[in-house]
DNA sequence: AATGAATGAGATTTCATTCAT
DNA sequence: GATGAATGAAATCTCATTCAT
């Protein structure tokens, strides 16, 4: 019951930081759209802030390089590939509002960039381990590592283009590029 | 004289807006940066969205097509892409502030966001452009594209990155993919 | 243990107001300090003004005339005077805590006021016991009733001083300054 | 004019501060007290605490030695001691206010502490000034002391005691222990 | 007897904007 | 063109107190 109020006002939190962004959102407003009274939001979080810590620790998975397995099609990096980016969700709608706060806070919020700085890092490992299992050849190290590099950086600036109304790259051409550019010979 | 304050305003709030924010600085701070009273400040930017539409639509140059002429290198495609990304120096200090700000408020704010918007047409137009002279043979013009979208989406991302504080993705490395995958054969 | 928990609670309070001021400091801070949980400060004192009062009027000592017998040196008032400074210890660090509170929230809270009020004039009472024992010859009342004033004046003005970090009067100083003013002849 | 609203909300301020104590009189209500909207408080005085500190640095007499001219009747120490009393008008209405706020604010406000101690030893110097000049014999340095160190302990006690609603030592009488303590014979 | 979640009135502070000069 | 005092709506945060359990 106490908890169902708290998640109620990290919900609301969540819906308003991702429309209208972290400042423009007065806390009065959260608690309105939590449907609970101002002081309550202060009572589970002390300072505005902690909305806004709440939500990036408790609320964004971290993905693991053995998420490789479900994704994985042999011999075919590009299905591989496309797979991945929905398996990781980022461009769906469920993820769109902490991705919003994700990127627009980090720069001025420490806490937010370091959750930032993780994901990328973890999403660069998934890859590289996606890659190695699709490909059957064993693959140059540094090939791999840029190849890999080179897809999560579409998947996260797709992720941040949704957000802000750009035309999306698509990804499944990315995919077909990476994977093009793996071919031992053609 | 009136347009060196009117400068220093500007300064002032490129400055301010890039460390801190567009919502938490206060345009009294902007005044008292840019050493002027802080009546000027409305003096010359009425509403305080004024003084962010300025720096975006003043400052922020928008890459024609005809620029890859100064980046092309005949047949070598990683390296016209490299001198392509030193070129447009997203990744520079002396644009680092006005791609925070371009970023970060793009989500809220519709003018900055129809910049970025223009922002990546552009830029894709140009990559194409580049690709196009760079290799001598006709591309595939989705292929072109994908690749295009592949090469910006990384540029783009890498000047999220360097803003969060992020391990910057080498684009040499994206250069050398992306290269690739265009070869015929090998 | 009830007692216990009550006792913890008015200790940490008297640690807490004598620091901070009664109107600085918050209940739950009280109730922090005393490790007991918040509802429980409520319990015990309903009110905060409460916890004040309790204060004032279980933990001030009320001085009676008759403890001039423990402090009275025939024929030298000075000794007597100081020994009667010593018995009353105002300024002795136990004291301290109380004597803060009482002069701080005398002019605002009129219950602690009555105290103080009590407090002085039985102390001038107990110093007029002190000299009438002392000196053999009988003084006359209005220079008896000076001396004792000027005596607990400076009693009470250095707990005062010691609360506010000023340089402390010297009581023996006072003593034999008052002492001097009785003697009879020389 | 810019001024007039300053002082009035000064004024205020130390009216309000006086009656009710600095922690329990809200901005607000200083404001209104001094017909000023609440903005203005705060474009004078950004912090609460900075109203205390202007009364007290700005609004408190510091008694120099020189003083002591004013009020010396020769040969005459009573009377000396308590025209000394009347010039610094300690007692005086018009002082009470602040000097409520010096002495029950200097517990926790380091900086009005520090004036109290100022208060202290400017009036210590200035009374052992007075007392020189009035007896015309050469006065033992420790006994000086004493006598003025009592004197002041009086006034200040006197002080407080007014701000507490106690029963006010009689000054005069004060003056008279004093003034016997230093007679060099009868 | 004990508790801690809950409440809401109100405190301090912020700040974009106005405007008389 | 320039200025800085002035304004007030609104933001964040505080906290004594209540009350169901």
């Amino acid at each position: 019951m106490a908890q169902d109020r708290r998640t109620s006002i990290l919900d609301a939190a969540e819906r308003l930081f991702a429309e209208s962004g972290f400042d423009a959102t007065p806390t009065a407003r959260v608690a309105a759209e939590a449907k609970v009274p101002k002081g309550l939001v202060f009572y589970y979080f002390p300072h505005k802030i902690d909305l806004l810590l709440a939500l990036v620790t408790e609320r964004l998975p971290t993905h693991g390089p053995d998420e490789a397995d479900r994704v994985v099609e042999p011999g075919d990096a590009t299905t591989s590939l496309i797979r991945l980016d929905e398996h990781v969700g980022l461009a769906e709608h469920a993820s769109a509002t902490l991705r919003t706060i994700l990127f627009r806070e980090a720069g001025t919020h420490p806490e937010v960039g370091k959750h930032l700085r993780h994901l990328r890092q973890n999403l660069v490992a998934l890859t590289e381990n996606v890659l190695d299992r699709t490909v059957g050849v064993v693959l140059d190290p540094g090939l791999r590592r840029d190849a890999a590099h080179t897809f999560v950086a579409a998947m996260l600036d797709r992720a941040n283009t949704v957000r802000t109304g750009e035309v999306a790259p698509d990804l499944a051409g990315v995919a077909r590029v990476v994977s093009m550019a793996l071919q031992p010979a053609r």
